[in-house]
DNA sequence: CAGATGGTTAACGACAGCGTTAAATATTGC
DNA sequence: GCAATATTTAACGCTGTCGTTAACCATCTG
C-alpha cells in the first residue's frame, strides 16, 4: 500500500514536462542543478524544486563532486522507472497474449481507425 | 511532439489515485458510470470528470449499451498504455548495457514477460 | 577577510485540479 | 404527459502546483 502513494507522486512527477524533459538530459550523463536550470530557461530556484520533486520520488538521486562542494550532480536512478514499469505490466496482463498482436497492429494502422 | 503533449495528460491521468483505482476495475471487464462512482463512494458528478479526463487522454472508450441508451459503458483502450511502455523503454534504454540495474529490474519483472 | 559563485529555502501571486451541490439533458416506463 | 433514472455540465470553495524575486547558507578564491 506504500507502492501505491509512492506511484502517485512518481506519476505527478512525470506529468511535468520540464521534469520529463530533466529526465532526458540525465539519460545522456549527470548533469549540475543549475546546467539544468540553464537547459530550460528556468530561474535556479525553480529548478531547484523540480530537482527535490524528482528526489523525493526517488527518480533521481543527488551527490556532489570531490573539486568543489558548491557543485551538486543529478542522475538518473533505475529503481521508481523499474516499479512503473511493473505497474504497467499488470495493468497490461488482463488483455494478456493478445496485447503484442494488439500493439502492432495499433502501431501499424497507427492514428487511423479502430476496429 | 503532439506526442510529448499526450504524455503529459496520460502521466497527470495517472497520476490520480482514483482514477488509476478505475483502471483497476476496469482491466477485469467494462463498468457503468454510476457503478464506478459508488465504488469509489464518490458523487455522479466527481466520477464523472475523472471519466472525462481517462477519456480524453485514451486510456478508457465510452460506448452505449443497447437496451438502455442513458447508461453508458467505459473500458480500457490500450494504445496509450503501449506509447506509456514506449516512453519507459527509451528512457529505460540508456543504463541496459552500463548498469547492474539491468538485473534488478529483470528480477522484479521476472516471469511476467517474454526475452 | 571580502566578495563572488552554486544551490536551496521563503514568500508571493497566478492558475489548475478535485470534490460538493444544484441544475440541465436524455431516456425509460407507467 | 409525468415521474424516475443515468449521466453530464455549471458554479463554488479549497488546496496544491509552478514560476518569480529576495534572502540565506555553504564554499571557493584573490
Amino acid at each position: 500500500m506504500g507502492a501505491a502513494r509512492r506511484l502517485d507522486d512518481t506519476f505527478a512527477a512525470l506529468a511535468d514536462p520540464t521534469r520529463r524533459g530533466v529526465i532526458d538530459l540525465l539519460r545522456e550523463q549527470p548533469r549540475r542543478a543549475g546546467e539544468l536550470a540553464a537547459a530550460f530557461d528556468m530561474s535556479p530556484p525553480a529548478m531547484s524544486r523540480h530537482l527535490r520533486v524528482l528526489r523525493k520520488t526517488g527518480l533521481v538521486e543527488e551527490d556532489a563532486v570531490e573539486d568543489d562542494a558548491r557543485v551538486k550532480l543529478y542522475r538518473l536512478r533505475p529503481e521508481r522507472f523499474s516499479e512503473l514499469r511493473a505497474w504497467l505490466d499488470e495493468v497490461e496482463a488482463f488483455w494478456g497474449g493478445q496485447l503484442q498482436s494488439f500493439k502492432e497492429h495499433a502501431e501499424r494502422t497507427r492514428g487511423k481507425k479502430r476496429p
